[in-house]
DNA sequence: CGCTCGTTTGAGGATGGTCAAGGCTGGTGG
DNA sequence: CCACCAGCCTTGACCATCCTCAAACGAGCG
């Protein structure tokens, strides 16, 4: 569902350097800023819900998007967090099986669905983007799959680190999330994701200069594996 | 790494029903099984090994053949099993980041990735169904990340069984893994998967005729989310 | 018959979950 | 400027689930 404010929002918005980035005339980046508006969501706000049918493909300008499913007694699994720069809503075929909140205050492109999908059949560039785009969605997402199948809770909350210092760009940065949504992404509880931070900032692997604010002091120990 | 074999296999079969299974000239199935070569491969033999340079894309005609990836101290975890009618190999940008082998003697079709791919730049269609495929494939598996991340043992043993009666498209089936190749799809041991299956089978849920062949007799039992 | 391989079963223990309480921080209002 | 409150985070004690280690079982096959 889409905020009210985004039937005034419809006027697109060029930003060169992002336009320069992801080159190419056709390139979706291009597209989502010619053909797609920008929206703002307040935290928390629900972006789409698990069940609705496809409507809009999503570019996160700002902030941070959870997905996630909500089985019956409550339980949740969030499947990925979406950063700056990251593309979502791509995976669905015709109904989202998941939901998207925003974690934070956010700002996103958004461009229909049905305009890419019928851009696409006629741009096997497009085309041929978005089918790397999943794929390379998938892929990630598989890894994910390793941390939850296979790894105890230290090395899920050092690899949930060392992803976030990657996507960051640097050892040092905030974390947009709560701890119940890390917990959620881990397949953990709140509790064990707490104590595995603060293990990992006594044996000096991590600093938490605040709760969000965390610095990688020793990437060796947390990359094993 | 295709066995020597392949180098005479390059005589493409086609089969009627397959083709107008999944209808259009230029169909992925049509293209694979046009411009593929079919392959046979015996029990645990490795179709592709993680690291190496994607070279093919696959398709099941007769078998079953496991996606893993195996980390440094020898855990393995699962990610699919593909069975007769299934792509795969499809997510891979330019390295494979998993490996594949056969779980059985297994026939596939294999067709180059870089044919498809110049194929698709020139057919927005194809690219579509590309892409289509992968996202499909990319909602499964979120679907074990939610058996992984959120699921206890009897809940994950209970949506594989339903899983794989659904492919089988039959309440009775064989199974063509072994428990050690279920526990590793579901994030668990061998015990705890046996246990569960013995479990399951006193509660009357489910029959074995043997341990690889069984019958679902209370779906709604297993249904529960 | 007596292998081997895959599976089942059992006993004990570790990891992570549950429940409960206390602490920190940022915002609001006196 | 301080007091209070709410939301989030941390910590502790106890417990359940699943893992580990070990042994026995059973089907298929020479």
């Amino acid at each position: 569902m889409l905020p009210q404010s985004v039937a005034h929002a419809v006027v697109p918005r060029h930003s060169k350097q992002q336009i320069a980035k992801k080159q190419g005339k056709r390139s979706l980046c291009y597209i989502l800023e010619t053909i797609g508006a920008t929206v703002d969501y307040p935290r928390n706000a629900e972006i789409y819900g698990d069940g609705e049918v496809v409507e809009y493909v999503y570019k996160v300008i700002e902030g941070a998007i959870r997905i996630y499913k909500v089985l019956d007694d409550g339980r949740r699994q969030i499947s990925a967090f979406y950063l700056p720069g990251d593309v979502f809503g791509l995976a669905a075929n015709t109904h989202y099986r998941f939901s998207a909140e925003a974690v934070t205050h956010s700002s996103v492109f958004v461009a229909k669905h049905s305009t890419l999908k019928s851009l696409a059949l006629q741009d096997p560039e497009l085309a041929t983007e978005l089918w790397s785009i999943t794929a390379r969605e998938l892929e990630y997402i598989q890894g994910l799959m390793i941390m939850l199948g296979r790894k105890n809770a230290q090395e899920r909350v050092m690899g949930f680190l060392l992803d976030m210092a990657g996507r960051a760009g640097s050892s040092a940065f905030e974390l947009p999330m709560s701890r119940q949504d890390i917990a959620d992404y881990l397949g953990l509880t709140i509790e064990t994701v707490s104590r595995n931070f603060t293990q990992l900032e006594n044996q000096l692997t991590i600093k938490l200069l605040s709760s969000r604010r965390v610095v990688l002091c020793d990437q060796d120990t947390l990359a094993k594996d």
